[in-house]
DNA sequence: AACACGAATCGTGCTAGCTCGATATGAGTG
DNA sequence: CACTCATATCGAGCTAGCACGATTCGTGTT
């Protein structure tokens, strides 16, 4: 944080806004106005970071038709164990999927369908890059 | 790459599997036919990757409402200008934003309403977790 | 042509995240 | 209760990604 925490540019960035409008005091305003809203990147930054990682992903799109324990998805990714695991407990974390443990297996699924609509979603974006 | 690329699981993570599956066989092929599927992920991947930063979250909510320039986004990150043009370099490169020159500025703006679906997904997901 | 300025790139230092062997935990079984 | 096995956690080494000052580039101005 800065001094008075968002807002009120000054100095360098402020004479480079001056040049480029009219009328800067109302500009600037409207400017801020329609800034980022941090509650919302706030929430969107932890999900991004999990789904930022290759083997997550293989493992998110291996529990698409339904749970899988952690022995099949340490199959499925070609990955050690720790590793796996490591990934499992970063995707619960996150809230991306859900675990239920019957015997001494932890069996995994999707916690939400809305998690299979954000990895449609880019799949659909780099389709029409 | 190893040996012959993906699927044939041998030694512990076999035996494993043949301890869980009745009919190992049947079902390890199975298994590996409901496999990620790597297409997929090359094409998630990069996307993720790039909204894995708070700043160019910010930056991607900042030009929700219409396009803006370099400068206008350093001020609204509230970072140097380096910093916001590493970040508007990778969000092109990576196909979430273009840009259009006009004069010594550079506007730059959402490539696809498909992002902000992404972007708006997340914070469902966040919410009801 | 000299200059101003917005933007892009380069280089360095730093940190967060990943991997994976080793070890711990906790449930089932003889 | 000793033993096995699936999983979780720890710890060390490594790498990718980030921040940002300094420099360069391209365009408009005078």
């Amino acid at each position: 944080m800065s001094e008075t925490g968002d807002s009120a540019p000054t100095g360098e960035a402020r004479e480079t806004l001056e040049r480029l409008y009219d009328d800067p005091d109302e500009e600037i305003r409207a400017l801020l106005a329609n800034g980022p809203d941090e509650a919302a990147v706030e929430a969107q930054y932890p999900v991004f970071r999990a789904l930022a990682n290759e083997d997550r992903l293989r493992i998110l799109d291996a529990l698409r038709d339904g749970e899988r324990c952690g022995c099949e998805l340490m199959v499925l990714v070609e990955a050690p164990q720790s590793t796996v695991a490591t990934h499992l407990r970063k995707l619960r974390d996150d809230g991306l999927v859900t675990s239920r443990k019957k015997g001494k297996w932890n069996y995994y699924r999707i916690a939400d369908a809305a998690v299979m609509d954000v990895l449609d979603l880019a799949v659909v974006l780099r389709g029409e890059g």
